[in-house]
Order: C-alpha cells, then structure tokens, then sequence
DNA sequence: CTTCAATTCTTGAATATTCAATATTTTCCA
DNA sequence: TGGAAAATATTGAATATTCAAGAATTGAAG
C-alpha cells in the first residue's frame, strides 16, 4: 500500500516534472542559440519527413492543444519556416509543410539536440539512458 | 554517435514531455475532485511538516518561478489554505504556513494522489515503477 | 559607520495559454 | 436525398505565466 504521507519527492508524478524540467531547460538553453522555442523545433521535425501532416495530427505528436499549436503555427508562417495547404481530400483538414528555410533551420536544430543528448549519455551513462527509455516508453504505452 | 534525423520520439527529452504529460493528466483528473491544481498539492504537501517554508525554498520545491508562485500562494491565502509570516530572523523572507483547513484538504488530496499511484503500480507493474524512480532520481542528480 | 552590492519577494506590463464558441466540411442514417 | 451529428480548425475573451523592474533588507568592504 502507498503511503499518502510520503513526501512530494518520492512520487513518480514529481519526478516525472523534475527531470522533464532540468532535460527541457538545457535544450531549451542550447536551442535558444538559433532563438527556437522547443516546441518549434518539435513541430520542424515532425514536418521534416516533407509529408503534410493535419494540425490534429501536429497537435499530438508536439504535445500542444489545438488553439496553442494554431498560435504558434501562425508565428512560424510569418517566418516563412513552415506553411498551409488546404487538403483536397477532407476540406476541413489543414495540411502543414516545411519550407526549405524550414529545413535550413531544422538541421541546425538537430544538431544542438544532439549535442545534449551527447552530454546525457556522457554524464549519465549509456545503459542508463537506453534503460530509461525503455521504460518511459513502456510507461507511455500503458497509459493508453 | 546519436542520430541527428531520428525521430522526435527516440529523443529522451520528448519521452520525457510526453510521460510527463500524461501522468499529470491523470493526476490533474482525480485532484480536480476537489478542484485543486497538481501545483497547490505540491505547495500543501511541503508546508505540511508544519515549518515555515521561505518563497523561494518553495519555489524550487514545487518547479515553479517565483513571480508564478506569488500569485499562486496570494489565491491560497484568499482560500485560507496559507498564510504568510514575516521572518523574524530576516525580514527580506517571508515563511509561508499551511493552515488547519489546508491541512484537511492535503489528506483529502494525498489520498486521490495514492489512487493514482496505486493504479500505476497495477498497470505498469512494481518492479517498472520502482526502477523507474531509481533510474529518474538519479538522471537528476547527475544533471546538478 | 556608511555605502554599495547581493538577496528576497512582489508588482505591472507583455506574452502565452486555455476555454468556450464559431465556421466549415464531412459522415451517417432515416 | 436531406438534415442532424461529428470532425476539424480557428477566433476572442478570460486566465495564467513570464520578464524586467522595483522595494525592502541584509551583508560586507572600505
């Protein structure tokens, strides 16, 4: 039986945020060279596969609500990195897709996230980080 | 070497936002119960050892910013779930206290927390949810 | 002792996010 | 077919968060 008076510390929701928190700030510290939210770059790589992707289908896969990713995706058409396509298939749908200046971008991008990821696997270990991989997906596989 | 064009999902950064995510939807789900957001949880359950906690030892306690947790704790004072003190030993600080009705809604909460958890363990397993914690405490120790 | 830098918290303006409502198109079924 | 219900995306108002500046206190160095 779980303790309800454990501290804060010990339950997986909370350290859920706080390594979420400290990885996203030191992407966000490297990203921020170029002047590029996360979630941006989140979006470029989910479009960097050339195909058109619906904003519901954008939504989830960069983790953002509907209204928060059209807010943003406004932004990134003012920048001439990503733009819309009307789907001739179901007029309702909106398909997104990179631009070349897009791309430009998204390749820079890549390599600073690697370059963490790099860093990751040097301070923390190989085995670990593949180890927790493993289980963070099989955690999110069993929320569904 | 990392790949810098695998997917977004191989990223431990966005395995991560994405456990994350979900684990606080569903924490979000049974605190709403009593109308309560994860944040002021987090803020009952420090103040709960009944010591003064200074803003800004809470502000790291519970991931928030400081401006961000002013304005949290001015609405849990209004609600009386805090209060403030002035500190008697440094009068730049302010101590914040959980008060007798905070502390009978921390219970309420700690008990849909262990809910959660509880349903946790069943789904995901024991010994995951165990290794899981270990291998989380100790990414964020390696990245201080 | 006094003044200047550092610490702590709060405030206000700018920005971002969310909720609810709307517009458009498609799907379904009677 | 016709028309109601569902799906998709956007908008606008309400809310929340953040950044930069400010106020108060302490520490520390000359």
């Amino acid at each position: 039986m779980a303790k309800s008076n454990a501290p804060i510390t010990e339950h997986l929701a909370y350290l859920l945020a706080q390594a979420n928190r400290e990885i996203n700030r030191q992407l966000e510290l490297r990203l921020s060279k170029e002047g590029v939210p996360v979630e941006q770059w989140r979006i470029l790589k989910v479009l960097s596969d050339g195909n058109g992707h619906s904003m519901g289908e954008l939504a989830d896969a960069v983790l953002l609500n509907h209204p928060t990713l059209t807010k943003m995706i406004d932004r990134m058409v003012s920048d001439t990195l990503v733009y819309r396509v009307q789907d001739p298939n179901d007029r309702r749908k909106v398909l997104m897709f990179i631009s070349d200046r897009g791309k430009v971008l998204c390749k820079k991008l890549n390599s600073l996230a690697v370059d963490q990821e790099e860093h990751i696997l040097e301070s923390y270990g190989d085995k670990s980080t593949s180890e927790l991989k493993r289980l963070l997906e099989s955690l999110i596989d069993s929320s569904n």
